[in-house]
DNA sequence: TTTGGTAATGTTATGCGTAACATCACTATA
DNA sequence: TATAGTGATGTTACGCATAACATTACCAAA
């Protein structure tokens, strides 16, 4: 066999205390089985051996590995960084270990990885989808009978627990925000259109725009890509439009292009707000301590990913298996200055620049 | 056996397809040893039955499992977030799955986790050490025989490599700084005194003081936890402080130490810089993106991932194990606003508020 | 003293894939 | 034609821990 680092094995331990490799597995599982001084023996072989059973060997016959995996488009956003620690403090608690992917928005990385950890036998996922074609992969996973739990972007027809933001209601309450602010042409910088959080919150914006009786202009619609480089082009290419086609505020549906474009901004020596409104949905949290600039409806990140490994921690345990449910997280609205509503109420909410 | 969620078997593909186990092994392993029209009869089945290897029988048999850890004390610290995004790109690239765990700087919670670590074989591990004391669990890790590197902390005595940052040297670059702006009482808020990142940059703050022929002040020097809490804590004992022993400067050494001081700062009204000079070990890229603000020396995060990565894979990879390697990495200076800099450069590098 | 019961411990088989060895069919060589 | 060589495939044993069953020792009840 081409074992090289010969680990000490329950074998071991029998040996050096003199008793079968059963009496030492009762040893580490069910204590009370064994005569108090036998297991003092094994117990003591077992710390001077440093001996540390094999999951692998106990996996492989409990067909249970205690391990778990969640799969995002980009650890390095501070939202799925949030979800991730939720996640990962539940999971610690119950005994799981959580293996982390990023799938880069990438569909085939996304394949890859829950092909391996189908390897690895994991026994469950959590996973933000990075598209609609994600719907193959978690057949997949259906078929393997592993329970998933999807967060931040749910997708019809998939029968699995899910825990999402209201993207709609946040993207409208943003545009209204601006709305009522005096803006009438209100930009967005909107995710891949494959994305169900992108459709989603565009769909509130022009929502919100209808409800105001302004038609969305295409020309002030622009699809980036989440990243902070997809910000900063849409905002160039919204900078370029003619002066008066220009937007007066910007509504950008991630962080990350909210960073973009500002960035573009203020390449551009555009002020925020007095030159061009921004508002943005998910808060930087940190950015925010520091310096509370954007407006933003706030998603409670961390408590995605709680919630979501509750959900997959009860199909775990639980033998009973109750139809798919849906969380929808509602977001926290914060004004801070990036609107310009501190400007507003102070030279009136309906003044020329707005009207 | 109290096995569920019975898997499709290597040896269900085998009847499936009218051949041995063996060959569908070999199909799977060395496909060029298995007749092409055997090895065609084999994929079909496999695709049909969807089967998956187990990876777990594969290790227990091989010794080898594939699977890394990165343990770091914080995943929602931006710092160890680009650390741990180096980690995972370059694992990923090399056909590796990484384990993350949080130790919230408790040495306790990193026992368990690599006694937990050890029971599912990785192959080896990241880690960002919670302290001194972790020595002990180190030589565990040894004792098992799996190479680790020592990411952000290193310490003496430890038979590892080493991928850290210039502690000392950025400590005394931000402390310079402020002495040539003219700052005489400058404040420390250090981490705890367990962690040698926290020493270091107390070291070089103290050196850069007492090489302008200032004796370091205690009341100046306060200790934080690398959290926020702990230094809006620190900072509202400096703020309590009688009027002529405040600081007119503090140099906070982490990020998040920075983000509760200003917090501190903001709830005091006191502005940055003009009542209080502000500068920060490790930069705070997003927020710093969205508005640069706080000088700091900036540590290239991710890359410390990348190298420890490489330093992990050649120690598992190669037969031959080079003595142990220490890298570290110069931080990069970056001036911003928070330090006043601009205002000095304005009005006069050395006007009666500094001297 | 015999018998049934229980506590303590051991033996065997198993999970799943593969290394090592074995077998079989067939071809090239002498 | 006999033999060695090669390619294709099968059989057995093993990694490590444990469920299920077996055995042993000992005690209480009849």
């Amino acid at each position: 066999m081409a074992r090289e680092p010969t680990a000490v094995t329950i074998q071991d331990v029998a040996a050096h205390a003199g008793v079968s490799a059963m009496t030492v597995s009762r040893v580490i599982n069910q204590p009370a089985r064994v005569a108090a001084r036998t297991r003092a023996r094994v117990e003591q072989s077992i710390r001077e051996l440093g001996f540390v059973p094999n999951a692998l060997a106990q996996s492989l016959l409990r067909g249970r590995t205690h391990t778990l995996a969640l799969l995002v488009s980009d650890i390095s956003n501070p939202f799925f960084t949030q979800v991730a620690r939720g996640v990962e403090d539940v999971a610690q608690r119950n005994g799981y270990t959580v293996i982390f992917g990023n799938s880069d928005e990438s569909v085939e990385k996304e394949r890859q990885y829950i092909q391996a950890l189908l390897g690895r036998r994991i026994d469950g996922l959590l996973i933000t989808t990075s598209s609609h074609s994600s719907h193959a992969m978690l057949d997949l996973l259906a078929r393997h009978e592993k329970p998933f739990v999807l967060i931040d972007r749910s997708i019809d027809g998939v029968q699995a627990d899910s825990v999402v933001g209201d993207s709609i209601g946040g993207a409208r309450t943003l545009t209204n925000h601006l709305l009522t602010l005096g803006h009438r042409r209100i930009a967005i910088i909107h995710g891949p259109a494959a994305v169900p959080t992108a459709i989603d919150r565009r769909r509130g914006y022009e929502e919100a725009l209808r409800a105001h009786g302004i038609a969305p202009d295409p020309t002030l619609i622009v699809e980036g890509n989440f990243k902070r480089d997809g910000g900063y082009r849409a905002a160039q290419q919204l900078l370029a439009l003619p002066p008066e086609q220009r937007p007066t505020a910007v509504f950008a549906d991630n962080n990350f292009h909210a960073i973009g474009l500002i960035e573009a901004l203020r390449e551009a020596q555009l002020r925020v707000p007095e030159d061009m409104a921004v508002v943005c949905f998910d808060d930087i949290e940190l950015a925010s301590a520091l310096h509370p600039f954007l407006t933003v409806v706030a998603q409670p990140a961390r408590t995605f990913g709680t919630i979501a490994m509750q959900f997959l921690l009860e199909r775990l345990d639980g033998t009973e298996s109750p139809p798919p449910r849906k969380v929808v997280l509602p977001p926290e609205f914060i004004v801070r200055e990036s609107c310009g509503a501190h400007l507003a109420a102070r030279i009136g909410a309906t003044n020329g620049r707005y009207s």
